[in-house]
DNA sequence: CAAGCACTTTACGTTAACGTAAACCTCGGC
DNA sequence: GCCGAGGTTTACGTTAACGTAAAGTGCTTG
């Protein structure tokens, strides 16, 4: 963890504000643990639009920012679809027309209880876990007087 | 919902305290907004194991817990085969022997993991939904100033 | 007793999210 | 000039978690 491939922006005097850190699709990949696979299978999924040099893929730092929140939210169980859903809405949220803004806004109060959800699952799972650890613990207990089984 | 097959076990006066409340299929489904294909399934991956009468299943309270419990791992994100792997193992402990019992509190404790992560994403989309959403918000105050567009 | 409803089994179909294999480019180094 | 490391496209394969359709069983109700 906090890998930094030798190459933060360096917030240097005078230079250009603008980021300029890019990244090749393999160190994005390890950077992530995913394969390149994945990382392609999302750009075709319209997750991400990377520039390109020749044939190659190149990311910038908005990229990588996208795919860090695509990764969030799988974690969380949202789909692929779901993601692009949020994601184009904010990209086109600059010139959108108030419909699409009042969508978007549906789309993140759904997104918001689905998450308040998750969280009483969380709470309720983490009790779960708390009951069924400590009977596991009493029967361990149980058993080291007894003799060593079959 | 409320929906009660006309068949509470009725708390009678002198009657035996076990719950001997049971259902079909169909009204397990129904209470989780599931399909019986939904819960046959499980049973086949060895998640439940209902009673039968002649052909028919007949579930009881035990299982409709488990039917909650396993529906809430999933909505955890949890597969399937990570909570049969667990509740075999609940299942064994009574008689399970020390090295089973060490593998469950591992389990447990990937599972533990595994809800923190979780929290944290939680924390994390939140922010970004707040941060969407005021952006979002701005946006279409700036339109109420504005030519109603095309 | 026929109809209907809820249950059953069997089996093939479907979708999402990638994995994997083949065949190709391209660039820096020896 | 070739080689290996990384990149690319195309396309078929795979897995989980059910959906769906067909065909049969069993009860109870008009």
């Amino acid at each position: 963890m906090t890998q930094r491939t030798a190459d933060t922006p360096a917030p240097a005097a005078g230079g250009l504000p603008r980021q300029r850190r890019t990244y090749s699709i393999g160190e994005l990949a390890k950077m992530f643990e995913v394969t390149p696979r994945t990382i392609r299978f999302y750009e075709q999924e319209g997750l991400l639009a990377p520039q390109r040099r020749g044939q190659t893929r190149i990311y910038r730092e908005k990229d990588r920012v996208r795919l860090k929140l695509t990764l969030r939210g799988k974690r969380l169980g949202f789909s692929l679809a779901e993601i692009r859903e949020v994601v184009e809405m904010y990209d086109a949220m600059p010139d959108g027309n108030a419909r699409q803004l009042q969508r978007l806004l549906e789309i993140l109060a759904d997104k918001r209880a689905n998450l308040e959800r998750q969280l009483e699952d969380i709470r309720l799972m983490h009790r779960e876990l708390d009951d069924v650890e400590s009977r596991a613990r009493d029967v361990l207990e149980s058993l080291k007087g007894e003799p060593p089984g079959d």
